[in-house]
DNA sequence: GCTATATTTGCAACACAGTTGCAATAAGAG
DNA sequence: CTCTTATTGCAACTGTGTTGCAAATATAGC
């Protein structure tokens, strides 16, 4: 159904990606708002700004759910495939302006792809 | 530690996936193997398996781990870098004989990435 | 500003994948 | 065959995410 009523959870959620473009996980989100916001809601606000195109989703490999703000989305579909970067080190996981082209499959439709790199961010290198 | 020793539980697992190079997520693997070898066992000898190199895993985007027959792999590493396909209609998930480039990244080191790409399969389509 | 009403929220209880501790079992080296 | 130690099963647990429902609240219309 998506975002109808501008709510003071909705705010204080959407200020959470306010700063910059990486991703948060679910469960980060649930832990900074615990005082302000029940769980619940701050699950059923991501699925619905999720429909509106307003944030993506994604899964890294420990079966945690992770939100970014998206670039040119909209209710009608997902336009922004970019790869993900977690760094193993820091946890820290963001999007990355990067056009990874998927060959097409013979006898297969693609629909979406998601890709997940792992490695060591910058900061942690040094 | 990895695989030791030669049990009934193993043998049982590994003919799951005998015949082909299909995913298999670890729910279906315990639910077909659940009159024989108990769920802890199956998770338990996946994880070594995985480590000695034998299996691969992966994390759909509803949060369920699938693992795949390695090739090339052992114990030292995963060398084995390729998009799994899963279909949308009716959930089989296969792994893809694909080459993908993931460009380097300035400042950052990559460790290892997954790519998964949903669709519909061959089947599906007609 | 007030009222009506439909959306949103919080709570408690739940669902379900995966994990842990520990005692019992069994592989396989000698 | 015996002994050691890896492996297994069980039950209880962890943690992420979901559901039903009653209470709260945003906002459209007056």
């Amino acid at each position: 159904m998506g975002i109808v009523r501008r709510t003071k959870s909705l705010d204080l959620l959407m200020s959470q990606f306010a700063d910059s473009h990486d991703a948060i996980s679910a469960v980060a989100l649930i832990e900074s708002l615990k005082k302000d916001v029940n769980k619940t809601t701050v699950y059923r606000l991501l699925d619905r700004l999720e429909d509106d195109g307003v944030l993506h989703s994604f899964m890294s490999s420990d079966g945690i759910k992770w939100y970014a703000k998206c670039k040119g989305c909209s209710s009608s579909g997902h336009a922004d495939v970019h790869p993900h970067f977690q760094c193993t080190d820091c946890g820290k996981v963001d999007c990355l302006d990067l056009e990874v082209t998927i060959p097409s499959i013979p006898g297969r439709k693609i629909n979406s792809s998601q890709i997940l790199i792992q490695g060591t961010c910058d900061n942690c290198l040094n």
